[in-house]
RNA sequence: GGGAGCAUAGCUCAGCUGGUUCAGAGCAUCUGCCUUACAAGCAGAGGGUCGGGGGUUCGAAUCCCUCUACUCCCACCA
């Protein structure tokens, strides 16, 4: 048959992905073969294939199809998530552009809505993954709301609550006061916001309410002065090493004030750093039992001996001293306060906000406790202004000293750093908002007034009553809702908990050992920080679209945890000892599971092992083989699924997991719709094919890197479909003569090929298990392109019309077909195509499953001879363009020494003759190759004075290499530290050269003479 | 602010426990070719102080220190 010259892969591609499918080629069951699992990532049900997914589900598909040729029973399970959050958002958008508003329909009617837009919607996406390729077993799609699935999902709920693993907490979430429901932080956006840093002042309790004019100024002293001091004593401590040494001291006592029990360590690492320039002394505490810890001996005598390497005079103090000498120093500074300053009567400490609403929720004043300006603060209280509330000034390393004033109100309500420090000191939570933004009766002022008209209203007061020192123009970040541009007001709110400790200790070990191996392991070291650091997981969410919690609220108090309704009524009759409670009394938890709760199984569930754990699926298939994901849900996703695997299948979850990089655009941007730099994916296809695009996909992109895309790489991948197509059809396009005899340059050139492929196959094979794709892709494309094509190809051609011997053709077929199965994986559709053309198939025979060349004998020595072979061949096309000979002509060779391939070595350069000589013919051009000397009779087209240049200036570089390895081996030390293998290289490099310089001095001679 | 990673040709990256795989690959660039499979091609060529500085060593892209730049994750500033 024809073959057009150009690849067209529309055709192609659908013809034989509707071939597969038809064939059941995409199907698994379990068998007697080894199993290879991969389960998809679930991309958003109603999500649209981009390019990340199309990355992705690429080297999916290229580890999946490899394995199945491997002889391997490859089960690659698609399925999709219902995302609640994206979800919610879309069908809660649609609805809005309808005119109606979530608020406004029940639960029952919202849910309505959303399954309507999943049916729409759902499963587009992999629809889309069709095109390219994705050798899925669709008949085991599966979706997290499936109803095995979310069974799966409360099963797993009552087992981790009866385990005492789920509970419930305090949590501050990020409310919406205007839709009057919480948001995730992925749903809040931060914008930069001209706003007015107030300065409050808060008074010692020992002054009157408001505090006097005279009252203060020695407060104000006491704070500024200690650290204007410290800053005069660094200027002097260059030049006067007394007030060195106390300026260290005084840096020590900052610290050493808050952490002397626990950071003993640190204070002197600390000071060491920041003030060992400007001291001549250095001084180390000593206490008893100090040195009884010997890692602390240890560093503690290194210390001593960096110090005194760098000429500091340590000197060693007892605690005792310590102290003493600390008590000097403070004197010297406060001594000027009338040792008078501790909260005493009038003062009062000044502290910044952004939000003056907010005191009224106030519990704490805190300071950093290096702040000199307020050592002598803490443990005292202050007055809350205008309610007159005493709380505590606590110090705490939170607090920036460099910020406002460097004291910071604390609102544990409503500040989520204050909340955090309020947990750690135990703080009173004072909730001064009602759900809408207003104030309540706890706020004691301004009830049921905005919270921005309060702001504005409490600036006057506060001003009135002289408790506002002044006010100052700030531009912060506010976060605002993504849906409702409302101001997110932080609030504490009851929610689920996972604690998490005890469930990720096999899930880290299990990383840790390399039962679970991450490509690139780089990621390794942030799995760890991450599990070794693993906080409680929050998995409720206020949302409809997803798991309802299965908690039932008793109409008494209290509440029961059930798989389903009628677990529930019977748990809560025997609960509440009411036999008569009926479903409607209970009522379930509004909340929804966040989404990563159902996908966390998901390994387990599409197997239906959580329902089923003896089913064969779950057995045979699991654990899986390798997880292919992005890094950025290494935690979210691939972490949880190790830790369920472990607790539910007390194995882990896959082998492998293979992580991918972001997809850029060339500008190094994250694609996104935002900026519209994605690319349709589906339209990349129709341009350059499926095969084109994977390969695109895949060229540049080692696991963990970023890939840079650029449709140019989808060009290159074309491009190589076609060159593929090409090969094709010269070798299909051969007259095959059986009776002809086989060329001896055929023979060789089969017999080179073959060792070459060999070593090709076990390259890729090498490259594979290490989850190098993209290089074991350009090893095969090499192989093809440059190898087979330009080499292997040009040496067994036949001439002009003629045919090609039996056993040459039957060869390069077989090539072909091995060729063709190498490059199955990355580019499927047109190697099915071509091996359907290399010979007659069976009617349900694929390349698919065809089985994956194994790497024979490799025959390095012949390699290297064709490497020879081929830098001669170059170097007369060399000379060809350079002198400007076309190919049609040909030229006589001369050789000073043996000829390896002389009929490939002809045929390739197109050669009249070769001829051996001794010495250098006339009119003749040189080359040399390794060390063998090749001279072309040029009469006429040399230029004497040129090629003397040449010769002159190669002579030079090789004279300069011969002294360079000359320097080495006359170096004693090299000659007796460096392996012999080393020095007899470098004999060889020597003989070489010498060699070289011979051949080329003597060129030289001729031409001159 | 906490943690991690990276820096090699114009671009994207290889380069293992220091030494012939040592300075590489693909793309891009330049030059010559419509040579009977392929111009989506063929043949050839140029291009790098391996981020800067210091150290260890007979020998450093490779090991150590330091500086600089960038990237990512986490927490986000009253």
């Amino acid at each position: 048959m024809e073959l057009p010259s150009k690849y067209d892969p529309k055709a192609t591609e659908d013809k034989w992905y509707a071939w597969w499918m038809q064939n059941k080629m995409f199907e698994s069951k379990p068998d007697s073969r080894e199993p290879y699992t991969v389960v998809i990532p679930p991309p958003n049900v109603t999500g649209v294939l981009h390019m990340g997914h199309m990355l992705n589900n690429t080297i999916q598909d290229v580890l999946v199809r490899r394995a199945r040729m491997m002889g391997k029973n490859a089960c690659w399970v698609p399925g999709t998530d219902h995302a609640s959050i994206a979800t919610e958002a879309k069908v809660v958008a649609k609805l809005a552009s309808e005119g109606i508003h979530k608020t406004d329909l029940t639960r029952e009617q919202f849910l309505e809505h959303a399954w309507e837009w999943t049916h729409k919607h759902g499963g587009i996406i992999l629809e889309q993954l069709k095109k390219l390729g994705a050798s899925c077993d669709w008949n085991r799609t599966c979706f997290t709301m499936d109803e095995n699935l979310s069974k799966s999902v409360f099963k797993v709920f009552v087992d981790l609550y009866n385990k005492n693993r789920i509970y419930r907490g305090v949590r501050m979430v990020n409310w919406d006061p205007k839709a009057q429901t919480a948001l995730s932080d992925e749903e809040v956006i931060y914008k930069e916001v001209q706003s007015k840093l107030y300065y409050l002042k808060y008074y010692s309790p020992l002054t009157p309410k408001g505090g006097t004019e005279e009252s203060r100024p020695r407060f104000q002293t006491a704070r500024n002065s200690s650290y204007q001091l410290l800053k005069e004593l660094a200027n002097k401590a260059k030049t006067n090493p007394t007030d060195a040494e106390n300026l260290l001291w005084i840096h020590l006592s900052g610290k050493k004030l808050q952490n002397y029990k626990f950071r003993r360590q640190h204070i002197i690492d600390e000071f060491i750093v920041d003030f060992v320039c400007l001291a001549k002394k250095v001084v180390i505490e000593v206490d008893g039992g100090y040195h009884n810890d010997p890692e602390v001996k240890k560093a503690d005598e290194l210390r001593t001996a960096i110090l005194g390497g760098l000429g500091y005079e340590v000197v060693r103090f007892t605690n005792d001293e310590v102290f003493t000498r600390l008590d000097r120093v403070l004197e010297k500074i406060t001594g000027t306060l009338d040792n008078a300053p501790l909260g005493g009567w009038g003062a009062y400490i000044v502290v910044a906000t952004t939000r003056p609403e907010t005191i009224l929720g106030d519990t704490a004043v805190c300071v950093n406790p290096n702040d000199p300006r307020y050592m002598h603060l803490h443990g005292q209280h202050v007055i809350v202004p205008l309610i007159g509330r005493s709380v505590p000034v606590i110090p705490d390393e939170y607090v920036d000293m460099e910020f406002g004033t460097g004291a910071l109100k604390i609102t544990p309500a409503h500040d989520v750093n204050d909340y955090i420090l309020g947990e750690k000191y135990h703080l009173e939570s004072i909730d001064i908002f009602n759900d809408d933004g207003t104030l309540n009766e706890r706020a004691q002022l301004y009830v049921g007034q905005d919270r921005f008209d309060v702001r504005q209203q409490i600036e006057i007061d506060l001003r009135e009553a002289g408790l506002l020192e002044k006010t100052e123009d700030y531009t912060n970040k506010v976060g605002f809702s993504e849906r409702t541009d409302a101001v997110i007001e932080p609030k504490l709110s009851m929610q689920w908990f996972v604690s998490m400790e005890d469930l990720s200790k096999p899930a880290l070990r299990a990383v840790m050992d390399d039962v679970i191996e991450l490509y690139p392991p780089k990621f390794k070291n942030t799995y760890r920080h991450w599990m070794e650091n693993i906080k409680a997981w929050c998995i409720s969410r206020q949302l409809w679209w997803g798991h309802r919690i299965p908690a039932w609220y008793m109409p008494q108090g209290g509440f029961v945890v059930a798989e389903n309704e009628e677990e529930a009524l019977k748990m809560a009759r025997e609960r509440s000892g009411n036999p008569n409670l009926a479903l409607a009394d209970l009522r379930q938890d509004e909340d929804c599971l966040d989404t990563w709760f159902s996908s966390w199984l998901w390994p387990v569930s599409v197997f239906d092992g959580i329902n089923r754990p003896d089913n064969p699926d779950i057995r045979y298939y699991y654990p899986t083989n390798d997880l292919v994901t992005a890094p950025e849900i290494l935690f979210f996703w691939v972490a949880r699924m190790i830790i369920a695997g472990y607790e539910y299948m007390g194995d882990k979850p896959f082998r492998n997991v293979y992580l991918t990089g972001i997809v850029r655009d060339k500008l190094g941007r994250k694609m996104s719709k935002q900026l519209g730099n994605s690319p349709d994916p589906l339209l990349l296809i129709d341009h350059y094919g499926a095969d084109g695009v994977r390969l695109g996909m895949l060229l540049t992109s080692p696991a963990g890197n970023d890939l840079p895309f650029d449709e140019q790489l989808c060009e290159q991948g074309r491009n190589f479909n076609n060159k593929i197509w090409n090969a094709f059809r010269l070798v299909k396009g051969w007259q095959v003569d059986g009776q002809k005899a086989q060329p001896a340059a055929s023979a060789q050139a089969v017999e080179w090929f073959d060792a070459l492929l060999n070593r090709a196959i076990a390259e890729i094979d090498d490259q594979m298990g290490k989850y190098r794709l993209s290089e074991a892709l350009m090893t095969t494309y090499k192989l093809f392109w440059d190898e087979f094509s330009a080499w292997y190809l040009e040496m067994i051609k036949p001439g002009y019309q003629q045919p090609v011997d039996g056993v040459t053709h039957r060869a390069t077929l077989d090539f072909f077909e091995k060729l063709l199965m190498l490059l199955h994986p990355f580019m499927p559709f047109i190697t099915e195509e071509l091996w359907h053309h290399i010979k007659e198939r069976g009617e349900h025979e694929s390349i698919m499953v065809a089985a994956w060349p194994v790497a024979g004998a490799q025959n390095p020595e012949l390699i290297d001879a064709f490497e020879q072979l081929k830098e001669t061949v170059a170097a007369v096309r060399s000379i060809r363009q350079d002198k400007n000979i076309p190919n049609k002509e040909a030229l006589q060779l001369m050789v000073n020494g043996a000829v390896t391939y002389p009929e490939l070595l002809s045929g390739l350069c197109n050669l009249s003759a070769i001829t051996s000589v001794t010495s250098q013919p006339e009119g003749a051009v040189q080359f040399m190759v390794r060390t063998t000397e090749y001279f072309v009779p040029l009469a006429g087209k040399i230029n004497v004075d040129e090629e003397i240049r040449k010769l002159e200036a190669e002579l030079k570089h090789q004279e300069g290499f011969l002294a360079s390895v000359m320097k080495k081996l006359g170096n004693e030390r090299f000659m007796n530290s460096a392996p012999a293998q080393v020095v007899e290289t470098e004999r060889k490099k020597q003989a070489d050269a010498e060699s070289r310089i011979q051949a080329i001095s003597q060129q030289l001679a001729n031409l001159k003479g």
